[in-house]
DNA sequence: ATGTCGGCATTGTGCCGA
């Protein structure tokens, strides 16, 4: 079973691309973000009619995540626990059934700039409930994972030019330390692990020319309890759709998993 | 740092967020 991680930056922009991608690749569960969209308008019927089930926490304008799906999808659950007052749509949760039954997190997490400021706290508050709700999963240990976009580029060696980086707040000591916490609570990086090297990239800014200059930062992670590591068969980046008409700023990120 | 893009309020263009 594939599954995939896709910012599209915006569904209505996206379609078109979004579609041919499905088409060519067939991923059985695609963890969608920054939908920009609130959830009647999103064009469920459009994934439905290719075969998807369709899951969406949308919003207006910003954010918004989605899950489409081969496989029925059971308790759905949208927004991150740890905070009523929180609006922003940038979690969603699912079961999904083949032999066995994985749990599958859909995250956006904040961007977080400009940092230092009430966005960076946002971000940081936000990675504080993620390591809760991370906590929670490993403890059922049963096969479950967290993927999207973290804006968090967990290394130096994870952007092309990480000085450029030094100041960001997708880069700052304390996002690093905040997302290696969760990492070692026991999680697989499932990028990490599986293309170890330098070089490895899931986002090309569309400003300043950064993808004829490859550019890049790797932001968009998959993270496996083990009981789900441990059915990975494989791992990649789909990067060659970056060069297609009106790309998202983001390339899929996708896992196999033997379930 | 910025050789850009998407959505929105709004009818020509500027703002926000990334």
């Amino acid at each position: 079973m594939r599954i995939a991680t896709f910012n599209i930056n915006g569904i209505k922009a996206r379609i078109a691309a979004l579609t041919d991608w499905l088409k060519e690749t067939s991923p059985d569960v695609v963890l969608l973000q920054e939908i920009k969209s609130v959830d009647a308008a999103f064009p469920s019927e459009h994934f439905e009619d290719m075969g998807y089930n369709v899951a969406v926490h949308g919003q207006k304008s910003y954010n918004g995540v989605g899950i489409l799906s081969k496989i029925p999808l059971d308790d759905v659950k949208r927004g991150l626990p740890g905070d009523d007052e929180d609006e922003q749509a940038r979690w969603i949760e699912a079961t999904v059934a083949d032999s066995r039954s994985i749990r599958l997190c859909g995250l956006y997490l904040p961007n977080g700039n400009p940092a230092p400021g009430p966005k960076y706290d946002y971000k940081l508050a936000w990675m504080e409930r993620l390591h809760e709700r991370a906590r929670e999963l490993l403890a059922a240990e049963e096969p479950a994972l967290m993927a999207g976009d973290y804006n968090v580029i967990p290394e130096d060696r994870d952007a092309a030019n990480p000085d450029g980086w030094r100041d960001d707040a997708l880069a700052l000591p304390r996002t690093r330390d905040a997302f290696r916490r969760i990492v070692n609570l026991g999680f697989t990086e499932a990028i990490r692990a599986r293309m170890p090297g330098d070089g490895v990239y899931t986002y090309w800014d569309y400003q300043g020319g950064a993808l004829d200059k490859n550019n890049g930062i790797r932001i968009d992670h998959v993270l496996l309890t083990p009981q789900a590591a441990d059915l990975m068969t494989d791992a990649g980046i789909d990067s060659e759709i970056r060069r297609r008409e009106k790309p998202s700023d983001h390339v899929p990120v996708w896992v196999e998993l033997d379930l």
